[in-house]
DNA sequence: ATATAAACCGGACCGTAGTCCGTTTAGAAC
DNA sequence: GTTCTAAACGGACTACGGTCCGGTTTATAT
């Protein structure tokens, strides 16, 4: 089988690539396994950019060099489970993929969003923190954004379906989510529902 | 006539006061004098607190006495504007007060939060910044939450209006809406009538 | 006027994200 | 193997939010 990386996190080749160093490449595994061996240790909101230079043996630059800030290192962990999801709403089967109804295929993109944030919120959270732009205008909740447009449209919604997908990205928003399901204690079935709830009334009679 | 401090987002006297000592009461004055001509000359962004302290003359430790957290300090700013928005929903006149049909309250909540975004997002966003608590449980915020679900309620909406007040609270985050307005160049028009659009469809058929 | 306690003050100090720049090293060319 | 250069390295440095605590001021009681 051949793995397309539909919209990377973080581009690894820019086209022009004049391929890696072999320092470099050690460097990166050796932080990128330190990386996840802190937040399996620690949790993501303990680690910081200082321990985990000193487990992986590496300068401060180095890591920065790497990853561009905090959030950037959050979201090379989370490509792999990004990708995936990607790959699920797009090409996988129905309903969160291509052949059933738009209202059906919305609905079980809430319910694989809520599934997402219950196991990679923290990181997704951490991904987006400090950072408008990277909150609302990375790669990946661009696609999200547009997935959900297009639903919008085969819906039959035509006023402003940008907007709309807005709004409902809005709901489906991680830090919101998390909020909800850590300190407010709501059952991620409740999620689901209310999600449910709010679309189909959207979709109705269109 | 008597202002009433509805819900305020710093309560100044915590019931038991034993009132404010004099250099206290100066100082505190000093720094929102500080504080509005800082943002009126920097922006709200640009402002650091230890610049705060400085241009008060006073101690940067009085400052975090004072206002408890940058967050604090933007709360504090806003607190004359929320306490007249909170008047206007509550006790001003239709169809944003009582006595209108709850769609068209709805609808006018949304439209004067949209004017309020225009107007103090920045210091809106810089309150709610680097604390979900903040963010999601400050007092009024949950007063808007509480509003909503009430709306919803009269409206006939009887599933689960707790959580669909928070999915139409998303819609009106500020940060999020200050990043269509400022980063997307969206029309506040345009942002209005989505927000009608869909508390319409929310709303149809109750 | 004086004593006393509580509230307040200031600025040194800390932790963390992010930057800078002199030094090292991989790898290509010869 | 030697030389050369661009890339990578590392850690000192900065900026900023936030804390701490010894000294000072205010208000009150006597």
């Amino acid at each position: 089988m051949f793995f397309v990386s539909l919209i990377p996190i973080r581009p690894e080749l820019p086209l022009g690539a004049p391929s890696e160093r072999s320092d470099a490449a050690r460097n990166r595994e050796r932080l990128l396994q330190a990386a996840r061996e802190l937040v399996a240790e620690h949790g993501v909101d303990a680690i910081t950019m200082d321990m985990l230079a000193c487990r992986a043996d590496v300068g401060k630059g180095t890591v920065f060099r790497r990853f561009g800030s905090r959030a950037g290192l959050m979201m090379t962990l989370l490509s792999d489970a990004e990708a995936d999801f990607q790959r699920q709403f797009i090409f996988g089967p129905p309903p969160l993929g291509p052949g059933a109804p738009p209202l059906e295929r919305l609905i079980a993109f809430g319910e694989a969003r809520i599934k997402y944030v219950e196991e990679y919120g923290e990181l997704a959270r951490a991904a987006a923190e400090h950072s408008p732009q990277n909150r609302h205008d990375a790669p990946p909740v661009v696609l999200w954004h547009r997935h959900l447009e297009m639903l919008l449209r085969e819906a039959g919604l035509d006023r402003d379906p940008w907007l709309l997908a807005l709004s409902l990205g809005a709901t489906l928003d991680p830090e919101r989510m998390l909020h909800s399901l850590r300190i407010h204690g709501v059952a991620p079935e409740r999620l689901a529902e209310s999600w449910r709830e709010l679309v189909t009334r959207l979709l109705k009679d269109c």
